[in-house]
DNA sequence: GCGAATTTTTAGGCGCGCCTAAAAATCCGT
DNA sequence: ACGGATTTTTAGGCGCGCCTAAAAATTCGC
């Protein structure tokens, strides 16, 4: 009894904040290349740019990001690991969610966001063979494989591609919950086939394929930084 | 873009600290009624006295404990409702586990504590109809319902049964994976019937009723307090 | 009932992840 | 190429949940 425990108790969770920037750095380099400045992760974190700097110290001496001062971050070859098993956790939980438990795909992020630092990795492999390996989330998001292996298609940002290209939606980000409702709303999903109807400040117009009588679209929202939420296959 | 956004960024998990202080205190009056003081709490949770000191002032200051200087701990009725909040998700994730996702009864402590404190109300109402809302975990623990309702048997400490006694086993703690696995490899369970064969220092040998030559049995270990780990219904 | 042993509280400190304000470096337009 | 605008870093601070050491209160044995 009572064995004199020598040190400092390891808080819950310890290192989810860390999880959290891995995950975020590697996000930003998965479909676009934008170099992931500390202003950027900022933003997108809700954090202070002061507290990615700090951050970033951390996660370099850990050896997972690669730090020097005034430069953009990126990640080692640990960082990409790490990044990776967070991102499978995430979009295996969405899967799950949806596939299982009767959520609809606007509801799974904020909820996937907090279970991917908690779920251990055998509860995560019993969700995993449980749903067959899927290779791909309910945005189409790409599952890496439990080694680290990621298949994603080439694909192009839909705010980028010509009026009258026809292609199939491969991924559509998850952040905005009602531009995913919209979408389901209008038939757009992913592997949807989607023909661009026009380009404008405000938005784009996506029709789907089909009969003259029975196509259905969606007005796709542009960003002030003029990109879209999905990505298509640029397949003509 | 950038509000000025005013304040202190919650932390992720924020009150996980808290929900195992009050979950710990419940838990110690729901099968004996020891009073639950600060070194108890203390070596429950495996933090020094002066820690719960300070989570008592700010459990109290919350309303959910009600303290006294140098006297012991006891929950408000908000506090006793939040404490069967975490313990119904670490039940219900418990039973989950072990009917749905491949787990064997020894396993399911650990991720329950950590995943009690990160699942939603969703998401755990879900799994509680996927379950037909199960009354008891695994180890025979009442589940309380969504409303707060706990429904449990009066029970017996096995070490307090005398020699020759007969009942049913009504629950068993679940803190000590290995005897859990060895219980179950002596045939006991919740509900199991067994009888008390011998009442000794180092343990209280049980036998499951059954004919003279298909009887199984375990040594039940005795804490140095006198208390064993399992509970059976006072049925004779 | 009193002194010793034990328990509990207080005091002061630490690491984490965040903040604001100010200083320093870089970037950008002319 | 220079000066102002922007970005990044540094400095200092805060709340949380924990710690150890010391002080205070309670409990226990005789
Ligand atoms: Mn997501
Ligand atoms: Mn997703
Ligand atoms: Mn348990
Ligand atoms: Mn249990």
């Amino acid at each position: 009894m009572s064995i004199p425990e020598p040190a400092r108790r390891t808080q819950p969770n310890a290192d989810s904040a860390a999880e959290d920037y891995l995950k975020t750095i590697y996000h930003h380099t998965e479909w676009q290349s934008d170099p992931v400045t500390p202003s950027v992760l900022a933003s997108t974190m809700g954090v202070a740019p002061s507290s990615v700097t700090e951050m970033a110290k951390k996660l370099s001496a850990a050896g997972l990001v690669n730090y020097e001062p005034y430069k953009p971050l990126t990640l080692t070859a640990e960082g990409i690991a790490r990044a990776r098993g967070v991102i499978r956790r995430h979009r295996l939980i969405e899967t799950w969610l949806v596939d299982e438990m009767g959520y609809d795909w606007h509801e799974v992020h904020d909820e996937a966001e907090v279970l991917e630092h908690s779920i251990s990795e055998r509860l995560l492999d019993a969700i995993d063979a449980r749903l067959g390996h899927p290779r791909s989330d309910p945005h189409g998001d790409p599952i890496p494989s439990a080694d680290g292996t990621v298949h994603s298609s080439p694909a192009l940002l839909l705010s980028q591609a010509g009026v009258g290209t026809t292609g199939t939606v491969v991924r559509i980000s998850d952040r905005d919950p009602s531009l995913l409702l919209s979408l389901a709303a209008g038939g757009i999903r992913p592997s949807t086939t989607v023909t661009v109807v026009s380009q404008e400040a405000e938005g784009v117009v996506v029709v789907r394929a089909g009969s003259a009588t029975d196509a259905t679209g969606a007005l796709v929202p542009v960003t002030a930084s003029g990109t879209s939420s999905i990505w298509i296959s640029s397949a003509i």
